[in-house]
DNA sequence: ATTTTTGCACTGACCAGTCAGTGCAATTGC
DNA sequence: GCAATTGCACTGACTGGTCAGTGCAAAAAT
């Protein structure tokens, strides 16, 4: 019996634990944030035992920095993936950039709780996973930079924008429109949303039709 | 009666301690969170004893609810007065919105810390201050879907916009590339912040100059 | 046979909230 | 004048509870 997965990384009931207990944190520390959590609290949730916690995490805070960055992998996989796409079937900037919109939107519409977490944790200084933080934005972020100064090198897009504010404030629209979606009207479908943020993206906000 | 400094709202020394407080939570709690800010470190930041955070305030997290309210009301009051001026002067929506984008970019200078921890526990659930941060920030999104509003009914912003998620994603825009300013290029001016996001709201990202 | 998980008792640091008491200025009584 | 009194703002040691992390023997899974 070749247990499934076998040899790759280690053993699959391992992961699998492991697994449950990032599900378990991320909700619970998305919504009452990270010192309000306690570990027992996470191993009930998880259907495990506070010992296991402490066999598969060296500390509370471990477990955390790695739930952060095995989430932002998934985004940035996510959104240099859509850019590659469009790229390949020859579409301009501003379509690469509607893809990751799309792409960041269907992301936060799996894992709001990621995202809520996130979004909280960001700006604050002075906490122990803080550089892990920067790290790990600065990957998704740059991702959108790219596509940005591609975009400036083709003449596709004014070469009088500020690439690094620019990527930041579409990160934020795109965040801050996702969670107010989530939060405030969840029944709204994905695409609706999508088409407001890329009618604003394209500044057809003002003009009529 | 008439005790002492008298007439106007209370006595003017518990005011000063209390905005002491003010000061001393804000910045304690946008750099590390609200539970893992202690009233002792509060307390001693202010230069008070413990006891007159209690005597002040009925507990932490009350503390916690009026630096929201208190905050949220500057804010509000300010978009409001951008959008009037702007109204006064017979300027058009575009404008109102893009001194609202001022107005916003001025507070969060100015009040850095506040911005950050209003972000960090805007989208939280279970929390027990959550519903007067809800009331909080219907009020300041409601100004700006307001202009908004007015903008359609005006007919210079197309009526195919959603008021409701553009009004929140300018809002996020405005509020991400703010605390990204502020964390990773303070040295920039507030002009200069202020003249990318206009392009950006303006549709002048893509299009040559 | 080894790795992983369980269950549970225990420790020690930390922390929100309390309370008896202090300092001080204004008011009252004489 | 000058005690005695009152009320306000503040103090800081203390209490009762909470929680991260430990230790370990027995059970389960592979």
């Amino acid at each position: 019996m070749e247990s499934s997965s076998a040899k790759a990384g280690g053993s699959t009931r391992r992961e699998a634990t492991r697994q449950k207990l990032y599900e378990a944190a991320v909700t619970l520390i998305a919504e009452q944030g990270f010192s309000a959590t306690t570990v027992d609290e996470i191993a009930e949730r998880a259907g495990v035992a506070k010992g296991t916690v402490y066999y598969n995490f060296a500390s509370k805070s471990v477990l955390f920095e790695e739930l952060l960055r095995h989430g932002v992998g998934l985004l940035t996989a996510s959104l240099k993936e859509a850019a590659e796409q469009a790229a390949r079937e020859g579409r301009g900037k501003v379509d690469a950039l509607d893809a990751m919109i799309r792409a960041g939107l269907v992301f936060i519409d799996r894992y709001p709780a990621f995202t809520q977490l996130y979004v909280a944790e960001l700006w604050r200084t002075n906490r122990a996973w803080q550089s892990t933080l920067m790290v790990v934005r600065q990957e998704a972020v740059a991702v959108v930079e790219g596509v940005l100064r591609e975009g400036v090198a083709v003449g596709e897009f004014s070469d009088e924008i500020d690439v690094q504010l620019t990527a930041a404030a579409l990160v934020g629209m795109v965040l801050v429109a996702a969670l107010d979606w989530k939060s405030f009207q969840p029944e709204r479908s994905l695409d609706d949303v999508h088409a407001a943020l890329s009618r604003l993206l394209q500044g057809r906000v003002s003009g009529r039709v």
